[in-house]
DNA sequence: AATACTTTTTCCAAGATTTTAACACAATAT
DNA sequence: ATATTGTGTTAAAATCTTGGAAAAAGTATT
């Protein structure tokens, strides 16, 4: 097997160096990035096996950093900051961060850290090679920079219009219940969500299937809900 | 899927009582152990999905209670420690533990990395491809998808519909009475759903046999029921 | 504060599904 | 053979669901 691949994000120089210079000392294989929106270029071109992020970057939260990623990737993530509230490391391992070590941190430790996660990537070593950009016939989403095109013009879509598009694209072909979607999108699921739904659907629709000849992106199940299907 | 099934091992009382409290309040099951015998005994004996281990036991060192669960099982570890030195920490992490918390410890905290654990066990068990398709003949049901296929064209399936078709599916080969039938759709049965029944019966006939030659997928029992048929 | 944009709510016609009713025919019992 | 009961089929009626317009409410930006 190659020698792991370690994404480090971190914006102060010294502290960078002494990570790199351990990394390399101890046969890894290193990439770094010094703000949120490198590191996650550099996350979905290179495909690290562990990334290492502080969240303290100055261009973006680190929490939105973890959320991004998460969006395409399962990959270990290991949070290191200064930051040693409790909250903060709720935050940070609810927003899907495995591991949180705190500032200043003991090398010793953090190689350590980093065996156990190896140890346990290998175990399930199943890894679906999930890629961050789509594609369904004329239809593209790149999860890593957050947006979406038909036939390489993109769509201006809302927040909302935009959660509701990656749902139903990775389920691609699956049949996904009103509760399921609006459990996912608003977290709960009231009656007045599905009203919500079908009007984002409307729109959503408009936007795709405007460029399309006859192709219907989403189809409605009646009385149970919506699915992607798979085009061409 | 069942709740998840922790192991506390830990032989101050106060500790585990604090423990298994929060972990029942948070709707986790729960075992004990005070020593490190009854914890091999118990994690060998009730598979638990993931182990909380002080290393301060009366009768063994919890290091090695790592190093004997970790030669037959891969259940994850966090280590709950009054000891705070790097070496202990590297030397449990390299025992085989996943995590290393420190006491006192914030009951946030521990049942943040909690989540983060049943997250990352919950990923390599996504959808062994198979298992959730159902194949009879030309018939294929896809439950996951929802939807069902006569060699490859898919059918489109009212809600109920759908729902009769899996339950003869699931019971393949076995007459299933009236009453059974319309008590697993309509949640009663009453005379009228006998009469529906049949105009569903019929309807799902017609979308079946539509491309079967003389193939019958659904059989009537006179004055008992229907049953689906194996074909081929 | 004004503006632009997004999200939520309300509504109803159009569409889809389910139920009911009717009848011909098949199976079973007397 | 005849009566009785159960079944398949069709069509209309009743019910429920959806799409989309339009307005209201909420947010962000300038």
């Amino acid at each position: 097997m190659n020698k792991t691949l370690i994404l480090v994000v971190e914006d102060d120089k010294p502290v960078q160096n002494l990570m790199t210079t351990t990394l390399k000392a101890h046969d890894y294989r290193y990439l770094t990035a010094m703000n949120g929106e490198t590191a996650i270029l550099e996350a979905s071109s290179h495909n690290p096996d562990i990334i290492l992020l502080d969240l303290g970057l100055p261009d973006m939260d680190g929490i939105e950093v973890i959320r991004k990623i998460r969006t395409w990737s399962n990959v270990p993530i290991i949070i290191i900051s200064a930051r040693s509230e409790d909250t903060d490391k709720v935050e940070a391992l609810d927003a899907g961060a495995d591991d949180y070590l705190t500032k200043p941190f003991s090398v010793e430790e953090l190689l350590a850290r980093l065996r156990a996660t190896e140890r346990r990537m290998a175990v399930g070593q199943t890894e679906p090679i999930s890629s961050s950009i789509f594609v369904n016939g004329k239809l593209r989403i790149d999860y890593s920079a957050g947006c979406a095109f038909l036939e390489d013009e993109e769509l201006h879509l809302t927040p909302i219009e935009y959660k509701l598009l990656c749902l139903l694209a990775k389920n691609l072909g699956k049949v996904l219940t009103h509760t399921y979607i609006t459990q996912n999108i608003w977290g709960h699921s009231w009656e007045n969500d599905v009203a919500s739904l079908r009007v984002f659907m409307a729109t959503l629709r408009k936007k795709l299937d405007k460029n399309t000849d006859g192709a219907q992106y989403i189809q409605t199940h009646v009385g149970i809900g919506y699915r992607m299907t798979r085009i061409e």
